[in-house]
DNA sequence: TTATGTGAATCCATTCACAGCT
DNA sequence: AGCTGTGAATGGATTCACATAA
């Protein structure tokens, strides 16, 4: 499924679609309309139908959608038909509880192993994960085919960490160390901040405290929530 | 600092700044110009100077802005003078890592306690942290004066959650389940969703191997990466 | 001269509204 | 009759470019 031009925002509500899907196809339902589908995933239904249109024609006028036929079409655009083999870099409190987490092995993302620079934690682990030197990266992404990697080091050693990662040739990473990355332009990173999340938070909570009038409040990674979101299976 | 009207967007960078600032002020830089700062903090000049003009006038032309002021001020929008007193609900692997994480503490959001469905969870903890029973939710909550909640409980029980956290006055949520959590108004809640971020890496690399053409790549939380951000101290 | 603050222009995203297909 | 797909309209956010102030 290769498509072209479709925008930055259309991208990340995909997984929501599949997701709703998922579940909707567990629950036997064989068709769906893009305004129930839309109120499940919590957005318009016209967004929905434009985010669809970017990626083909998969509905029929006057019925709806197929559900297990979009969402392996929309599965498919995302690539999680194959394998993804992730190397987590960083193997402390926040590393060990990202490679254990369940979320990921549901999506075909599967962490084949962890580096970390301290020596005391290589070797095997809980849950048969091998946790190596961190001068063996580039080795561990050849041997175990690593395609997308996780930084979940201490600040000051991110940027070198995406060096090393890049060199070997890997060209999707998440960072949860607070700085921004900077990597060729035909690397793909994601920047999660905890910190910066909870100071967003604190802003509204704050601005709200300040002044009681009705502040934007409902601040879901930037989209604004629908009323209509409030049904949800 | 009380301020009006604040674009989504430029709150979300707004914590970057004060990084940034602060690293600045470490190296006993006194003055900065839009142009260096925006460039640490990886956006355009004009960018900075506009977030900027959302919250006062701080600058003095022809000169910069004094650093140590700047990043006093913005500090006080984002609410960081206060102490911010955060509950933990789920006390899994995610979330007794993120108990425990440091880049909290460093920017007064302290962890005061969690609560865990799972009676062995609860007691005192690594680092003196006390786990309690759910059912003490409430409890706790006023108690300990928390006036910010981190999700990480399975999906199915964060919106029950939830709403046990609202009844209790929490009206700040960082969300780690995949599920969209439907709030009052007057809550806000952000939603960090690790599968999602997955899913969007894959779908860009997927893109990559398909059409060899040059992609949008940079993907940045959403914000496109810039060329100047190629500097960082 | 230097660098801010900001209207105007541009770009991207969402919503509307309806033509077109089943 | 019903619901998709999409141009057109609206709304937000970013960038430009310059008047303004030190």
């Amino acid at each position: 499924m290769k498509v072209r031009g479709v925008a930055e925002a259309t991208v990340a509500r995909l997984p929501t679609y599949v997701d709703c899907l998922a579940r909707l196809a567990e629950q036997g339902v064989k068709v769906v309309s893009s305004a129930a589908l839309s109120r499940a995933a919590g957005v318009g239904a016209a967004q929905l139908r434009k985010d669809l249109s970017y990626l083909g024609d998969f509905g029929v006028r006057g019925r709806g959608y197929e559900v297990e036929e979009l969402r392996r079409q929309i599965a498919a655009c995302l690539g999680l038909h194959r394998q993804w083999a992730v190397l987590i870099v960083g193997y402390g409190k926040l590393g060990s509880a990202l490679a254990n987490y369940r979320g990921f092995a549901r999506k075909n993302f599967r962490v084949v192993a962890a580096v970390d620079i301290d020596l005391d934690k290589v070797g095997p682990h809980a849950g048969g994960l091998q946790v190596h030197a961190v001068e063996e990266l580039g080795l561990v992404v050849r041997d175990e085919g690593v395609n997308m990697a996780i930084i979940a080091t201490p600040a000051p050693v991110a940027q070198w960490v995406a060096d090393r990662l890049v060199e070997a040739g890997v060209r999707a990473i998440l960072n949860f160390a607070p700085v921004a990355l900077s990597v060729p332009a035909d690397v793909s990173v994601r920047e999660v901040d905890l910190a910066t999340e909870m100071q967003i938070l604190s802003f509204y909570e704050t601005q709200r405290a300040t002044s009681p009038a009705q502040s934007p409040s409902a601040t879901q990674r930037g989209r604004r929530r629908h009323s209509e979101e409030q049904a949800l299976a």
